[in-house]
DNA sequence: CCGTATCCTAAATGATACTG
DNA sequence: CAGTATCATTTAGGATACGG
C-alpha cells in the first residue's frame, strides 16, 4: 500500500526474519488487519467486492482493495472479471486458500480453548 | 509498549475485529515482530534474556522485554526469577506454549509447501 | 461496480541512556 | 544481568475525492 524505506533497521529486521523462517512471511501476510475476515467472507459466499464490503461494515476501500490484491498475489484466492457494464468481478478460494482456512480454524479453536485471551489484546501494555 | 488512542477508527476497528473472531486477537499477538522467534528460542533451550538476545542478534532490548512480557501475560511462557546478584531469570514454555508452537510449525510447513511465498512479503505493493 | 491516488493519523518498532 | 524510560523513526491503516 505504501512504499518502504529500504535502508531502515525496521526494514532490515523484517528481511532478516523472513529469511530466517518463512513462518514470518506467512504471518506478516495473514495478520494484516481484515485479511482473514476477507478470506472467510469469500469462503462463505460473499464473492463480490460489494458483498464483502457489506459484511465487513467498517473496512475501507483502500484496505479491502489491498487485501484482495494480496490474497490474489499469494495464490490464496482467484479473481474473475467479467467484461460487462457495470463491471462484475468475482473471487473464490484456491485449494491453497482452503487449506489455509482450515489451519486458521485450528488456530482459532486453540485460541478459544487453550489460551486466556483477554478480549482486547490492545489493552495490554 | 505505547499507549493507544481509544477514540480512533483504527482502535475501534481492532476492537470490532477481536470481538468478531478471537483469531484476530491471537494473530495480533503472534504476528508481532520477533515473537515467534522468541518462543522458539526458549523452546530450543535459550532460556535466559541474554541467550535469546544473542540468538536473535538484531532484536532490541525494548522489543525483547516487551515480547517476554506479552508471552508471559498470555500464559505461553513462565518466568522464574532467582534472587541472586547478578540476577538470574529463566523462561520456559507452558503446555499452552508448546501447543501453540506445534500449530505454528504446521503453519510454517504450509507456507513452505503449499504457498508461493516470495521471500519478502515486504516487497509487494 | 470496483476500484485508485493522495494525504494524514496512529501504532509498532528501534536507538540511546540509564538502573537495581 | 535483566531490564526500564524517553524519544525518534517507519510503517500500517484510514478518509476523502475521483475514474473507467
Amino acid at each position: 500500500m505504501n512504499k518502504r524505506k529500504k535502508t531502515s533497521t525496521n526494514y532490515n529486521n523484517q528481511v532478516f526474519l523472513e529469511n530466517r523462517c518463512s513462518l514470518n512471511e506467512l504471518l506478516n501476510l495473514v495478520s494484516r488487519r481484515w485479511i482473514t475476515d476477507v478470506l472467510f467472507c469469500i469462503e462463505d459466499g460473499s464473492i463480490r467486492y460489494k458483498n464483502i464490503k457489506e459484511d465487513l461494515e467498517f473496512i475501507s476501500d483502500t484496505v479491502l482493495a489491498d487485501r484482495l490484491r494480496l490474497l490474489t498475489r499469494y495464490g490464496l484466492i482467484t479473481k474473475t472479471s467479467y467484461k460487462e457494464t457495470p463491471p462484475r468481478v468475482e473471487y473464490s478460494l484456491t485449494e491453497s486458500g482452503k487449506k489455509l482456512s482450515e489451519l486458521l480454524d485450528m488456530l482459532c479453536k486453540f485460541g478459544e480453548n487453550s489460551m486466556q485471551l483477554c478480549s482486547s489484546s490492545i489493552t495490554i501494555k
